[in-house]
DNA sequence: TATAAAAACGCAACCGATTGCATCAAATAT
DNA sequence: ATATTTGATGCAATCGGTTGCGTTTTTATA
């Protein structure tokens, strides 16, 4: 339990007559100190049981080797699949990674990104909470010249990187599958309309039922305050109680939509030939509900390969030019039989 | 685009005619610094946009405030819920949390331990991945007085901090729940048993079974690489085929339990009435399954913010006499229809 | 009023690595 | 043999706070 001495360049400086800063370089590979040197260097650091102080040399370079991520919360699939894909690209490359859960609430984001400035992270990873409207607490990154790269959940402007997928389309499909699958009142269960996520799904279900000659009933659209299983429950009772209920809901994400079967099984409501179904995410639970949910498959883990590399490729090419990127990963629709019926 | 100049306290002092050090005393409240400097000092600071830069002092008292976790891989229910608690209580704190993932691999913790080591976290929390045998590659935090909380997956070493629950009894009180059911003949797939979690579990089963002059059929003990669903389905099916199956099923996870259910479901065997499973750990999916999971409620917020906890009472008390708790959460036995008979 | 005690603040040395520039020696060119 | 490069290494400033100890100013006490 003794505080055993450090070990510091100096220490083998003094022992191999050498100077701090040659110690430094050959433990770096400068190419301006002999190869000999070098080995014999790193040899002796070894033994002397050396560990480099990151905290010196991030300060020196006023930049820790730390990739600071921003999201709601991280116990949900969706978010720590997505928090995997970074760690893992990110500890490649010798980086770190800082986490902050906003729980969806505003004040803590802000809390959190001055944190993480003053943390002097290299990069900053944001999924904007449910309640984000200002992007004012942000502008230190930017000013700082530290890359942002917003996914899933991001802002409409323009000068950031951005990882997303392709909502509307995803959207799109759902409700066209739907229709294909002979439905023709479709309920729509929607997050907050200002969460690009959300607001370009609906879009999509909108559009598909339009260039289907649907029409999309007022009462079948319902905008959930967090998507949970609860609401689901409520708003799958509120359908179920309408004189003409629908026979097919697009839900925004899988909670909902499980909660939807079922509640909707509960009251012996036959899925999916009285009721189809159709989530978003792929959680797990969408594979263990019976009937199993067909659903949009959101590459969590490769949105946060792809962030994190937006990351680090701004600490190779510093002041490069500087260009700002949207990715759009592609989905998948997954059907299974909460959805496909028997003709 | 541009970097703007950050402010240090060096700025603040020139401009109000203060040393740094006082500016950076009035920063921390430091009772030296009359109230109105302090005051003044703070309002300047405020208006003029400084924020302190972590990194200097986190080299200058060589420990950031940085606690860091070490788990097998984040995208797991109870993983991301532990996390989820100790991000919470440490950045109460004022703490980062820097995440690693093992992968299950022992190279991987070892190399990651190094790079925390590197960062000068303040504490570390780990869950030892599944290979991991060997502790040495923790030595250097306690040579360094790091503080090293183990949760959940612990070693059994005594020199240290544990947050655990009481898997024995957890693993008695779910035998013995099925025993209450009526069943005889009942199963068990077991986790690694060089790891504690599981092999107490397994002992609890054991003793359960003896305590009610139940045999623990050789046959009817399944250990498990990973405990994976496919693995899980796999040895149902063993155990379905044999000669005299089980008649009740205790899964030291609820990945495999709900792939029981539903594979023995797939062969027509009414669940609970000739299978009775429970599970342990109390995922999302525990609660989808049908019938319902009945499972041991897995309190991993709470190890998660006691672990932070334990953690941050060092940074308050540091020097103080170190005495290693050991902490004992309650379990809960959750009993859903997966195991309910009606009599 | 003189003096001790307390309060408020300044000085300067850190923490450990990085890096532009200077230096010196060896190698190559003239 | 001398001038010029090239290669290898050292010097010293720097990053931005922190803190032990010394100094000055103010307040309390004798």
């Amino acid at each position: 339990m003794k505080a055993n001495k450090e070990i510091t360049i100096y220490d083998i400086a003094e022992k191999l007559k050498y100077a701090p800063s040659t110690i430094s370089r050959a433990l770096n590979d400068h190419p301006s100190i002999s190869k000999n040197t070098t080995l014999l260097i790193k040899k002796v650091a070894k033994e002397m049981g050396y560990r480099p102080n990151s905290l010196a040399a991030s300060l020196r370079n006023n930049r820790s080797k730390t990739i600071g991520i921003m999201i709601s919360r991280i116990n949900r699939p969706f978010v720590s699949s997505l928090i995997s894909g970074v760690e893992e690209t990110a500890r490649k490359s010798g980086y770190n990674v800082i986490i902050s859960q906003s729980n969806d609430k505003y004040e803590n984001e802000v809390i959190n990104a001055q944190t993480l400035y003053n943390s002097r992270i290299s990069g900053l990873i944001v999924s904007l909470s449910m309640e984000t409207r200002k992007l004012d607490h942000l502008r230190p990154f930017i000013n700082q010249g530290i890359p942002i790269v917003f996914v899933d959940r991001v802002p409409d402007m323009a000068d950031a990187h951005k990882v997303i997928i392709d909502n509307y389309t995803a959207g799109y499909r759902a409700a066209e599958h739907l229709i294909e699958q002979g439905c023709t009142r479709i309920a729509h269960f929607a997050g907050a309309q200002h969460r690009n996520v959300y607001s370009e799904r609906k879009k999509g279900y909108m559009d598909a039922l339009k260039d289907h000659n649907l029409k999309a009933d007022k009462d079948f659209i319902i905008t959930f305050e967090s998507l949970s299983f609860e609401e689901g429950e409520k708003a799958t009772k509120k359908l179920l109680d309408l004189p003409i209920p629908p026979d097919g809901i697009f839900a925004a994400n899988d909670t909902t939509a499980v909660s939807a079967i079922m509640y909707a099984k509960k009251r012996g409501i036959k899925i999916p030939d009285e009721l189809a179904v159709i989530g978003f995410n792929d959680d797990p639970i969408a594979s263990i509900v019976e009937p199993a949910l067909s659903t949009v498959i959101h590459p969590a883990i490769k949105m946060g390969q792809l962030s994190a590399k937006r990351i680090l490729q701004h600490a190779v090419e510093k002041d490069e030019e500087v260009l700002f990127e949207t990715s759009i990963l592609p989905t998948e629709l997954c059907i299974r039989n909460s959805s496909l019926k028997n003709k």
